[in-house]
DNA sequence: CATGAATGAGAGTTCATTCAT
DNA sequence: AATGAATGAACTCTCATTCAT
């Protein structure tokens, strides 16, 4: 299941090659992520990855063909932010506390290509079918998640689980969208990061209608 | 309060001028949500709006300048959905449905226009400082309606409700873009609307920890 | 002996039309003498006489005619500067030092329309023979005196009047530029304009070989 | 002390590079002289040179910087015309009547140049500051000249040097520029260049009351 | 006599991509 | 595998001049 388009290029076989490669998505990571990717020029990448332009070619076919292979390094932390485990039977507010944790934690580490994935989504087809990929994943594991809390009876069974995860996980992505990407470039005052969270997680568990317990004791 | 960029072309004062003015804005919003704001060129705006290259400049300084313009069109659309207004009096959850209804409603009338504003705010600082302000009175509102019912008893206390708000906002605004922008540009089938309406209310209506009495039967 | 180009339009017969295109010369000469020839604009002329664009062309064809007529209004007093008449028959070396001082206060008082002339003699050629018809003028006058100081045995007679005429007035009038153009378009220190003075006026006499008695005494 | 505008971009390494640049430059001299800066375009010069219009952006960065290239090619002529040097020693009057003679001798070599350079200096402060450079050195040069020879009790001790070298210099610099450029630009009939540098380094000579041993003998 | 909107050719400039070396 | 000069289409923007009102 490739996330990312193909690339047309043949990965590297020499040692020397891996290296300006890697050299080469390494500066476009840097460019892209300080001028944008409408602004940066590829000699920019090349200058910062100390080659020529002509080189660019030798590994990928296009300006797209880099910042694919740039977002691609931070798909699996995007993906499986969890460093640890959660243990399904925990507590459910305490999972869902966790993962939104997690969730938060994974974009404050790739707020700068979050912002890029969130710009050229908007600009090219390709990279919306990437973005939406990515979402779709993050929609169907929440999805599983309302459905077994549905299945144990503990969340509103009138939800459509489906529906319900695109609404909750809209509202987590969106929420981290704004705090690390929006604010920041605005340079606002930084909000209140732990209340956020707090308050995110306390309208999910609410939004199941899962019992209360014990929301926000989740550390 | 100006929301849009100020123009730094006088207003026209001839009905002629008015005219061309009006046939430049309309143009542009034509163009601009057939081909997006990259890829429209100055050219197709003033061939559609049959007039030269150089009128243009008799009436806006640049291609931001007529987006903003075209942009400020949609504004009170946006910002005061409802036509007829909602007795604040009236059941709670009615009111949620009706005002979520209203939401999409005029997402739907302006979905072109948000893609646009979506897409630009992304690439231009004034353009997301925009964004945020008509973001920002959207949740302003919905944080007077969750504190008011918060002071009468009726939602959880518990609750942040500039932070539920612009959480519960996030999530509606988010579901809106999904189904009316990247749903429909990618051709996909397209949604379950009323399902969608259905669950995201029932989720905010939960979310605040409102009685239930009559939800989903807003129609 | 037009010494500026023909004007391809009738004078206006109204008093309005007088005054609308004096109004018309006036702003154009702040305009050019503020911006320069190139860089001034028709309509920053327009809208300084606080008149429409197409007035304009009720009375100037074309750009080029408004500057011959700004220009036109100098001419008088750069070409007779002496406010007081010179008695032809006072010491020569009086004559010379007054003579060389009128020119200076004029070049002082019409600077900026000199730095116009300059700039548009070297783009128009229109304009440069109006500035060689003026130019002549000036160095026939010297060349007059000159043979006259020759035929009265005062100066060398080995020169040929015309061309140390043309070598001496090439001296003065370059001077004058730099000092009332040059220099201050740089803001440079003023220079030290009486001892240019002197300095130009004893050059000037000991290039005629006149006899010295009273160099410097012209005030 | 690099007397023109520095470059910003860097001069190019390789042969082709160099052989690339060097072409443009010609062209842009052959451009210049024939139509003058302003009507130049960029178009012009990159097919004369036989290469795209983005090429010429890999070395200039506008149309001032390769005038400024240009320019610079004929400074080293004008500032240092005499091909022989002379010997300070010789006779002051020949030393005076060789140098003027270098001098119109360089102007009638770089005339067009020096045309152009007279146009852009009364557009662009830039090179403003050019011109007035290069006639700094040049009356630096005289003025020391002129000291020396009062040191030695040959020339007129009431004079200013640097006074008295401004105005000789401007006087021969300007005769050389109505002699080479105006003269020619408008067809007329050649002047007497050996009448005009006879009387020229004679009006010198007098105006500095050197000795008249053997004026026009420096053939 | 006055208006001012409309014109439109043409300029300089950018940069992803190619290709001879 | 690497170079970097060359490409050229396409863009935005200007402003003297015209002309219908």
């Amino acid at each position: 299941m490739p996330a990312a388009p193909d690339s047309d290029r043949e990965l590297p076989t020499t040692p020397r090659g891996l290296r300006t490669r890697s050299a080469l998505v390494a500066a476009a990571r840097r460019v892209f992520e300080g001028s944008g990717y409408l602004d940066s020029r590829l000699i920019d990448i090349t200058r910062a990855a100390q080659c020529s332009a002509g080189t660019f070619y030798t590994y990928f076919t296009s300006k797209e063909e880099i910042l694919a292979a740039v977002l691609e390094q931070a798909r699996d932390d995007m993906l499986h932010p969890g460093t640890e485990r959660v243990d399904p039977h925990d507590d459910p507010v305490a999972v869902i506390a966790a993962s939104n944790r997690a969730y938060f934690e994974a974009y404050r580490r790739n707020a700068k290509l979050m912002a890029l994935l969130e710009q050229v989504s908007n600009i090219d087809p390709e990279f919306r079918r990437l973005r939406r990929e990515r979402a779709d994943a993050f929609v169907r594991r929440n999805a599983r998640s309302i459905e077994s809390l549905q299945n144990r009876g503990l969340a509103d069974a009138e939800l459509d689980p489906l529906l319900a995860s695109r609404a909750l996980s809209s509202m987590i992505s969106r929420l981290a969208f704004n705090h690390f990407v929006v604010d920041a470039a605005d340079d606002r005052a930084p909000g209140d990061y732990e209340g956020l969270l707090v308050t995110a997680t306390r309208l999910w568990v609410n939004a199941l209608r899962l019992p209360l317990s014990d929301i926000g004791d989740d550390e």
